[in-house]
DNA sequence: CGAGAATGAAACGGTAGCGTAACGATCTTG
DNA sequence: CAAGATCGTTACGCTACCGTTTCATTCTCG
């Protein structure tokens, strides 16, 4: 499972895919939302406001707002707990999966063409 | 030269250098800025405003406006050309490679450690 | 020269992000 | 059942980005 970069490698692949993905994609997410969505789509449920952002180490209004760009988006959703009608919890979209899905082909895509 | 990524190690690695930096570095760069940080390190000069328009497919402005930002926090430079006083030549500076230093860093680390 | 093209920046009105602080709703606990 | 803790959101003032348009400067070429 474990990969092994070259400096250049790393920094070529994250060159290509942005330049690539900025191209293609009119929406710019800031890193901050890139990395909620990546946490909420690969690491398994149930997620919530707070656990997001002690995960990420930035303040609660932050993830408040991602959601809400991102919701609007139809990246991401999010209902009340009913366990516990404080929390709320965010769920995975098909729009968000297919997101991620062309952008995890891009990044495929590119690293088998780095160096050309 | 090349990466054979499976989509897990792609969108992995992504969410964990993205998380990885949001958590170590305050600075939030939008995916534009990066591609435009990364396009200016990995792509031999000179670089205008122009030019990396083009590139990245979008308005000079947005170049402007990035490069502003970026040269505030010391990643980026420009000066007039002597030759054409009409443009401007992008150049790197010291705390920029070492930003882009300790961000390849990241990658080759957490891709060292992916599944883990 | 002088007219037109080209370059990067600035102006403009609008949207979205930030951190801090305050808030209503809900649960927990003594 | 009241007092306090917890959760997510909203409010506030601010900064930064957006696309479009306009501008000053500089070059090119007839």
């Amino acid at each position: 499972m474990a990969l092994d970069l070259t400096p250049s490698q790393a920094l070529g692949l994250w060159h290509a895919v942005s330049v690539g993905q900025v191209m293609v994609d009119g929406r710019d997410l800031t890193l901050r939302q890139m990395a909620i969505l990546l946490e909420i789509y690969l690491v398994p449920p149930p997620h919530t406001v707070r656990g997001l952002a002690a995960k990420l180490g930035v303040t609660k209004p932050v993830i408040t707002r991602a959601l809400d760009t991102m919701g609007a988006m139809g990246l991401v959703d999010r209902i009340r707990d009913d366990k516990d009608k404080r929390n709320v919890v965010i769920r995975r979209t098909v729009g968000g999966a297919l997101y991620l899905e062309k952008f995890g082909d891009l990044i495929i895509q590119l690293g088998r063409n780095l160096g050309r």
